[in-house]
DNA sequence: AAGAGGCCCTGATAGC
DNA sequence: TGCTATCAGGGCCTCT
């Protein structure tokens, strides 16, 4: 699910409904997540107060009042679900907002508010929460991270430095969060699609013309599917318990065998694994 | 040092 | 039905 539109689209859910709310109890049931969770987590967060949440690249961060921060990475299957009181389907299976229906298992943690709770289920458990004593320490923490598509200093400049003489494909390269955070592998395949490039190709060959689109496209299909809630592969739904649609859209991911979209293009889409990850383009206008 | 590949883990699905 | 193999939206670590 978690690419950087999800994890916005889950984000602004999130800002919606706990800003500002205490946390009033918080219940780990599993602290074998990517890291694990420190015995003292739960005293740290309790009782602290929301005072926003952000995004940065595919993490949320939560800022409590006392300047102390939480970090959440969704992984690969990681999904967020609040339950509200006052709704039926409270302390029953059912979650009203994310999801529909809360998973049975998997729900690693619970974290309580007011007439609100906020669980995180991860059945791969390749996310992971960690907290934060400070802003110093959160910042250490991000600073091997590239910056995001939507940056102003993800350009030219940038770019044609970080390629120049690199063999490595475009498709890892924009991968990489190390040179540009956020995108993954599905968004990795629609902007190549849109950019006309082929994911294979390696980095060094890339023109200057073709930088340029990479730095448009990857902000033109992020915000796109943004706006369409994101994209929902298997049950992710979004805060109003509704699916994203960017899925539709798609124009390579999973369309293996499938017409090329492109207008005046005979091509048929190809499926290809690029270091153990599917990778899906048009080897006849994708050059 | 760059780049490829293994690995962490569970679940869904396909094929026999 | 039940087994096995393969594949999943991520990213860290190791090896060459």
């Amino acid at each position: 699910m978690p690419e950087l539109p999800e994890v916005e689209i889950v984000k602004q859910s999130l800002d919606k409904k706990i800003k500002f709310k205490k946390i009033q109890k918080v219940l780990v049931r599993n602290r074998n997540l990517r890291f694990k969770i420190e015995p003292k987590f739960e005293k740290k967060i309790n009782n602290k107060k929301i005072k926003k949440i952000t995004r940065l690249s595919k993490y949320l961060i939560i800022h409590f009042s006392d300047c102390t921060y939480c970090l959440i990475h969704l992984g690969m299957s990681g999904t967020i679900h609040l339950l509200e009181k006052n709704r039926k389907n409270y302390n029953t299976n059912t979650s009203f907002y994310s999801f529909e229906k809360l998973p049975k298992k998997h729900n690693h943690i619970e974290i309580n508010f007011h007439k609100i709770k906020v669980i995180y289920n991860d059945p791969r458990r390749f996310g992971f929460i960690k907290f934060f004593e400070n802003k110093n320490d959160l910042s250490y923490f991000f600073k091997d991270l590239g910056p995001e598509p939507f940056s102003n200093s993800f350009d030219i400049n940038y770019i044609h430095k970080k390629f120049k003489d690199k063999n490595k494909n475009i498709k890892n390269f924009l991968l990489d969060q190390k040179f540009v955070s956020g995108i993954g592998n599905i968004y990795a395949s629609e902007i190549l699609f849109l950019c006309k490039i082929n994911p294979s190709k390696k980095a060094k060959d890339l023109s200057k013309k073709d930088c340029k689109k990479i730095i448009y496209f990857s902000k033109y299909v992020l915000k796109q599917s943004i706006k369409k809630g994101g994209s929902s592969i298997r049950d992710f739904k979004n805060t109003e318990g509704n699916s994203g649609k960017f899925q539709k859209e798609f124009r390579v991911y999973q369309r293996e065998n499938l017409n090329c979209f492109k207008k005046g293009c005979n091509g048929i889409i190809k499926k290809k694994n690029i270091t153990n990850r599917s990778t899906f383009f048009c080897d006849t206008c994708q050059n």
